[in-house]
DNA sequence: ATTCGTTTCATACAATTGTTTGAATTCTCT
DNA sequence: AGAGAATTCAAACAATTGTATGAAACGAAT
């Protein structure tokens, strides 16, 4: 086996910033072996192809992210505002926090804006669960007898705002430089 | 001149949809001709390169967009909780209206979603303005004394909501497929 | 030390891309 | 109709891309 999982591992991490920065089509093979400085086959050697690296390197931001701030336990008996408000906090914290200069989240944040083959393993693996878990809290909030629609379109209001400054990042940069000062 | 408004107007009305498909660096100039029945040095020759070809087409889009769902003229006696329904009203109708599958809109949301040099003119030709009119309702509506900041941030958790269906599109639907029914 | 499977390397290949070129064609104006 | 400009055309160019190839280097087991 030799060292063969440190050229994988080189190759993970220095794809990571790459992918982030550029998309999957801009980046290149090369550009991503050479910052790696490893030779041009070994993507072909140890992932297939170039989407299969994709693949792996979305994956492996997924992990880290995850581990670097794991899901809050919060107390059932608090009120459901406040479980609301908690919940909100972990997602912008994960999203926006301290670390939103890795290229992990970058990298993520792109994936969720222009999903691609990568994207479905994130939502089984994470997102549908927590959008499970946001419907449940606005139901119980909302009293008993909302639809399901209605709870669904609640639901995607309070992720819109969460998810905004994320999403439209570069717009909203362009819009506030326009509009006055602008903190973003 | 003979019917060189002719070519011009065929690659422009061809460009579009393939751009809005496929975005700017996936699209290609060979496609974006063979689909207009034009030589493929006609994109060099009227418009100089890919890139002022791009430009043209999206300023081409507002244009459309914009004469098409003309701004609405509101009456000011209207309590503002009106009219600012009447604002989103018109946003939503021009972003996900009845029209809502023409190549226009496609091309103005990625241009958003991803704004390139494009966008800018876009900014300071139409968002720039509705922006600052939202700003300047909420501000009547919160009553006086709000900071700039927190009207910033108040009209776009409004904007939020209304770019959301817009701009999350694909994962919106891959997440409405997993946590149930789902309309999208 | 030799052998064998694994990994790395330099190089080449085939495909695609935006752009250019210079000749051919068409149009406009007198 | 004819001269001159504007436009179209087929072909080629140069650069970049992902991937394949076969030889070389390496590691571990006998």
């Amino acid at each position: 086996m030799s060292n063969s999982s440190d050229t994988k591992a080189k190759l993970l991490e220095s794809a990571g910033p790459i992918f982030a920065a550029k998309g999957y089509s801009k980046a290149t093979v090369r550009e991503i072996c050479d910052s790696a400085e490893v030779n041009l086959a070994a993507v072909s050697y140890h992932f297939g192809d170039k989407l299969h690296l994709y693949i792996a390197t979305v994956e492996h931001a997924r992990h880290w992210i995850h581990a670097r701030t794991p899901d809050r336990v919060v107390d059932e008996d608090l009120p459901a505002e406040s479980r609301l408000a908690l919940m909100i906090n972990t997602t912008l914290t994960r999203f926006l926090g301290a670390d939103s200069e890795t290229w992990h989240l970058k990298l993520l944040n792109r994936e969720i804006l222009n999903p691609t083959q990568a994207c479905e393993k994130l939502i089984e693996q994470h997102f549908g669960k927590r959008f499970q878990e946001l419907m449940d809290l606005i139901d119980e909030l909302g009293g008993p007898g909302l639809p399901h629609d209605e709870l669904e379109r609640m639901a995607f209001a309070v992720m819109a705002q969460c998810f905004h400054y994320v999403i439209a990042g570069k717009f909203v940069g362009l819009m506030t430089r326009q509009s006055g000062t602008g903190t973003h």
